[in-house]
DNA sequence: GTTTCAAATGAAAGCGCTGTCAATTGCACT
DNA sequence: AGTGCAATTGACAGCGCTTTCATTTGAAAC
């Protein structure tokens, strides 16, 4: 393979006989060039297989089509439907989206978001409002926009969408007390932020109702599989034989709680009641169905791609709503549904929507 | 939030009085800097919170520190720990992947090529070796390394790593064969090509064997989904109530037929066996496990990664070996393991591993 | 105090493209 | 034919950086 100089605008503007600058702009902007230049430049771009360099284009337009992402892991099906939602919204503008997973480290989001903003892109799109204080400088330094998700904040950088991990926390806990149960265990995982506030709202329902939480429950620093609920779940399940309903930080956690059920013969949701979250797609084909605090991950990715758009390519203004609580639902199924009622018997109701001006 | 200017290369300059050609060497080239101006850049650097202009960087240098990767999917778990290997082996080397997500469709992955080179990565990473005759002539006039991974092919771009995945499917059901079972149905997702050569590896396997698929495959042209898992074997077990054992072209189908059987009181591995691909983390923990053809992929990722930079920041040489199989390994588990043989009593043997120059 | 030579710094050019503005063209209309 | 004007096309500069090559500096050696 012959290191041959890829071909340039010059090279086709030769080939097609104008000036370079008519081949950009048959490029960038057909409309102003005649139909028949056009299609002489066209041809000459074929033959050569001419791709514009983006580089050179970003440096001397001050436009790059770049918009920068940062998420805090691609395992966690989770994130898979949010990065989907934004590209769908970004690809019909003809915008690049960088996506690094900086895999639940601050430190290494800091990174990314020096090294992504060496790219110059038109705006960044964060998961979480955590950043550390030298990230936030540069994000507010880079003077783009900047939109924080999955999470709310008091104190956002620019433009926040999320809901209250906290506020979750605790209406899933509400939910498994209002059915009765007391001895409600939780797992989680450090390490993610989300998960620590979740956690926080487990603790403070408990708190509330009067119920201890002692011995019932177990963390991880690792980033959770189902392999890993079930070990917690055996862990908590050993030293507390009684529990009667599991709240887990995530549903592949849950899943693995489910399968330690099995494995036990504990009867779900009989003798244990289990409520997961993010009410991943798999929730609801497991046997039986687990239930799941879903979030609305598409529409924030949607809403962060749409406010990005219409600030750099359209008004220039932030929207109305700088802060936008997408609340969440508590999807209940199978696995926590007392025997009596099968079905639903109210359509669920999102919780805690809200949104507010900046 | 007011659009002031970034600081450059000579507001940096300015500041630390010193000449731009200084403070980029400062940056790129410290030992080329004396000390004392070194620290007296670094200073205004970070007074400026100046982050160098990739764009001009690699404009000026022809070295993009990129490197391009297509993946066909992220909401599989496959991709995740794949990707992972390729940006661990990077990131040590400053290199930033950009990761473009073609959703299983040609002609996305014929546009994703296209984007990518004009940000002239110094090499690309591919999945599969289905690329259209543009996309190949697009890929051999950027004169990069390219590899094709997780799949093989006799007429490669460059480099290839992968495994014949219609021999693995062939062994599926060898294995499934030769435990005893003789109407082996099979799930699928049409649209991913190394599903297709599975499926065809199956219907191989099964002709040799002298066994009828009639009525026991199912297909789907969607992505595959734990529920359409379900749906698929429901159908199949709807059609065929004697089947007695199934391969799935993943695990999670391969999870959604196991909880289709749970729900029916299907017993497995009693009544019915089955077999994934991919040998996803979940399969280990469920109940029972979830017996499945493994692949190399961490391995194929980081060989890829590996072999791209020794190429781009090494010896420029190609690799002695320029197509690797890397086989696959059947992981019996409790999903398939007849009930006399509760631990595998041989040490799992990697199939079919080669490799060959190229 | 010179001389010598390596180390440190700077000046100039240019990477491949696009923005701006100037020049040209073509055509309708007198 | 001559004028006026819009539609096309082109010349030039410059985006922010690095490379190359020239110049300066400083320290060792005389």
């Amino acid at each position: 393979m012959t290191r041959k100089q890829r071909a340039t605008l010059s090279d086709v503007a030769s080939k097609a006989g104008v000036s370079p600058v008519t081949v950009s702009r048959a490029i960038r902007h057909p409309e102003m060039v005649s139909e028949k230049l056009r299609e002489r430049i066209n041809n000459a771009v074929r033959s050569l297989g001419y791709i514009p360099n983006h580089l050179a284009s970003a440096l001397a337009s001050h436009r790059t089509n770049i918009v920068g992402v940062i998420v805090p892991s691609l395992t966690n099906g989770v994130f898979d439907d949010y990065l989907a939602a934004i590209q769908d919204v970004f690809s019909l503008a003809n915008i690049q989206v960088l996506v690094t997973n900086v895999r639940y480290s601050a430190e290494k989001e800091e990174k990314a978001i020096n090294t992504l903003l060496g790219y110059h892109p038109e705006a960044m799109i964060l998961v979480g409002v955590d950043q550390t204080e030298n990230s936030r400088q540069m994000l507010t330094n880079a003077g783009i926009p900047v939109v924080q998700t999955l999470d709310l904040t008091d104190n956002p950088i620019d433009l926040n969408i999320g809901l209250s991990h906290d506020d979750a926390g605790f209406a899933a806990v509400e939910y498994l007390h209002r059915q009765g149960h007391e001895s409600i265990a939780h797992l989680t995982a450090r390490g993610d932020p989300r998960s620590q506030q979740r956690h926080a709202g487990y603790q403070r329902a408990m708190d509330a109702f009067g119920l201890s939480s002692k011995g019932l429950v177990a963390l991880t620093p690792r980033i959770s599989t189902v392999q890993l609920g079930r070990r917690l779940f055996a862990e908590v399940l050993d030293r507390k034989p009684k529990v009667d309903a599991v709240f887990c930080c995530n549903d592949d956690l849950a899943l693995g709680a489910l399968f330690e059920c099995q494995q036990r013969g504990i009867r779900v949701p009989e003798d244990l009641a289990i409520v997961g979250f993010n009410d991943l797609e798999f929730c609801a084909a497991s046997v039986p169905p687990l239930s799941s605090v879903g979030t609305e991950r598409i529409q924030m990715g949607k809403w962060a791609a749409q406010n990005v758009l219409e600030i750099i390519r359209g008004s220039g203004q932030r929207p109305e709503m700088r802060q936008v609580n997408t609340g969440f639902t508590i999807h209940e199924r199978g696995s926590s549904m007392p025997a009596h009622k099968s079905v639903p018997d109210t359509p669920e109701i999102p919780k805690n929507k809200t949104s507010a001006t900046g």
